[in-house]
DNA sequence: GACCGGTCTGACCGCATGGTCAGAAATTAG
DNA sequence: CTAATTTCTGACCATGCGGTCAGACCGGTC
């Protein structure tokens, strides 16, 4: 079975060993970090020569890639659908914060990981593979929200971008605490910001009781 | 003269070329990144051969601390009378705000270089050598200001800590977000984000006018 | 038994890395 | 002009990298 037949077709072995090796690799580099992360190590944390690498995945690029899709698509899935049970926006906007750093919170590897990666991830013309900006998935979502809150008049009248980017990064700075020093009690920490940010969008003359 | 007499009686030559040097470090950092940044690359930009980075400093990982250490006392040089000339903290945190995304708006290379260091950077241990944290220097600042205003009931009573890093975040952010996209009029971007941190801190009842 | 496709190993390749060093070149001192 | 000192070069070293590959191994099927 040669590399990169993504979701077809799979044999067993090879579904298990693309698991395995997905999850030896984010554990090496929330470890070690990106840079220390070669194909050697994480083929010895699995187990494994280095060629099984070679023989499920078309490259070390590939592999990163794939645990980045996972790893995004595993929080998205944990975060989407409490995100549509809210009711306000600015319900939304707490539980986002919220969601966030409760998955993150219990997948301390795949935080430590995605991080490693996503600023030193390049590609071959040397440019950041995946660049902070407007266009992260995250920020995309977040500003949306705000949009939509603005238009039903639920929210005070100011520009997303700023908020929408604080916040992402309020959360991943959240995070970065905790596993900093891990003493951090993390809910305590989600209320606060979510204080935060509803104070920062809530029209100025209608205070809450 | 050998290496790492830093500070004292330094030849003319010595002085210059550690700056150069030192250049050259920011200048490749910011454009390939941290992985990317060797001595050979170093020197190719300084024009000159890799043995004069060795003569002048005891090792790589020495001159990555030193531009570390360049930058933060450039940026603090910059952003520190600002911060002692303005009145009340809410004032200075709107002031801290402006000032340091106007320093870094002004240096670009600074900035990404720095981005890129603290993040990859590594002891021997594998460990981070500029763990995120409250220790950080910046979240200092921000935690000691705003416990020096709420000691004066100048702002609403929470934890410091939460909005300090959101606070230093939102500037590294806004910060990124212009170097992705110069486009961007970072004015106006930090005006909101004073705006967001001002609805943070203000006491509920107490709306200026 | 022989055969076969899927899986895996361990040795190997070319290359870049951080660091070292003898000696050349440039500068300064007498 | 010579001698001493600082500065610099270019070749060299050991190490680790991502990637490749011939052949061993393994569970089935005739």
């Amino acid at each position: 079975m040669r590399s990169d037949r993504s979701g077809v077709e799979q044999t067993f072995i090879e579904e298990a060993r693309r698991r395995q090796l997905l999850q030896a690799t984010i554990e090496t580099i929330a470890e070690l970090g990106y840079g220390q992360a070669s194909l050697a190590r994480i083929a010895q944390r699995a187990g494994v020569s280095k060629g099984v690498i070679a023989y499920h995945f078309t490259s070390k690029d590939r592999l990163i890639e794939l645990v980045v899709d996972h790893v995004y698509a595993s929080s998205w899935a944990a975060v989407q659908p409490r995100l549509a049970g809210a009711g306000t926006m600015t319900e939304k906007l707490a539980t986002f914060v919220h969601a966030e750093i409760q998955y993150y919170g219990s997948h301390r590897q795949q935080l430590l990981a995605i991080g490693s990666i996503v600023v030193n991830h390049r590609c071959a013309d040397g440019s950041l593979h995946y660049p902070p900006g407007a266009e992260a998935s995250v920020v995309r979502v977040l500003v949306d929200l705000l949009r939509a809150g603005q238009e039903r008049g639920e929210l005070t009248s100011f520009d997303p971008l700023p908020l929408a980017v604080t916040v992402d990064r309020a959360i991943t700075g959240a995070l970065e605490q905790w596993a900093t020093d891990p003493e951090i009690d993390l809910q305590a920490y989600a209320d606060e910001l979510a204080r935060i940010f509803e104070a920062a969008v809530r029209p100025l003359m209608t205070e809450m009781p």
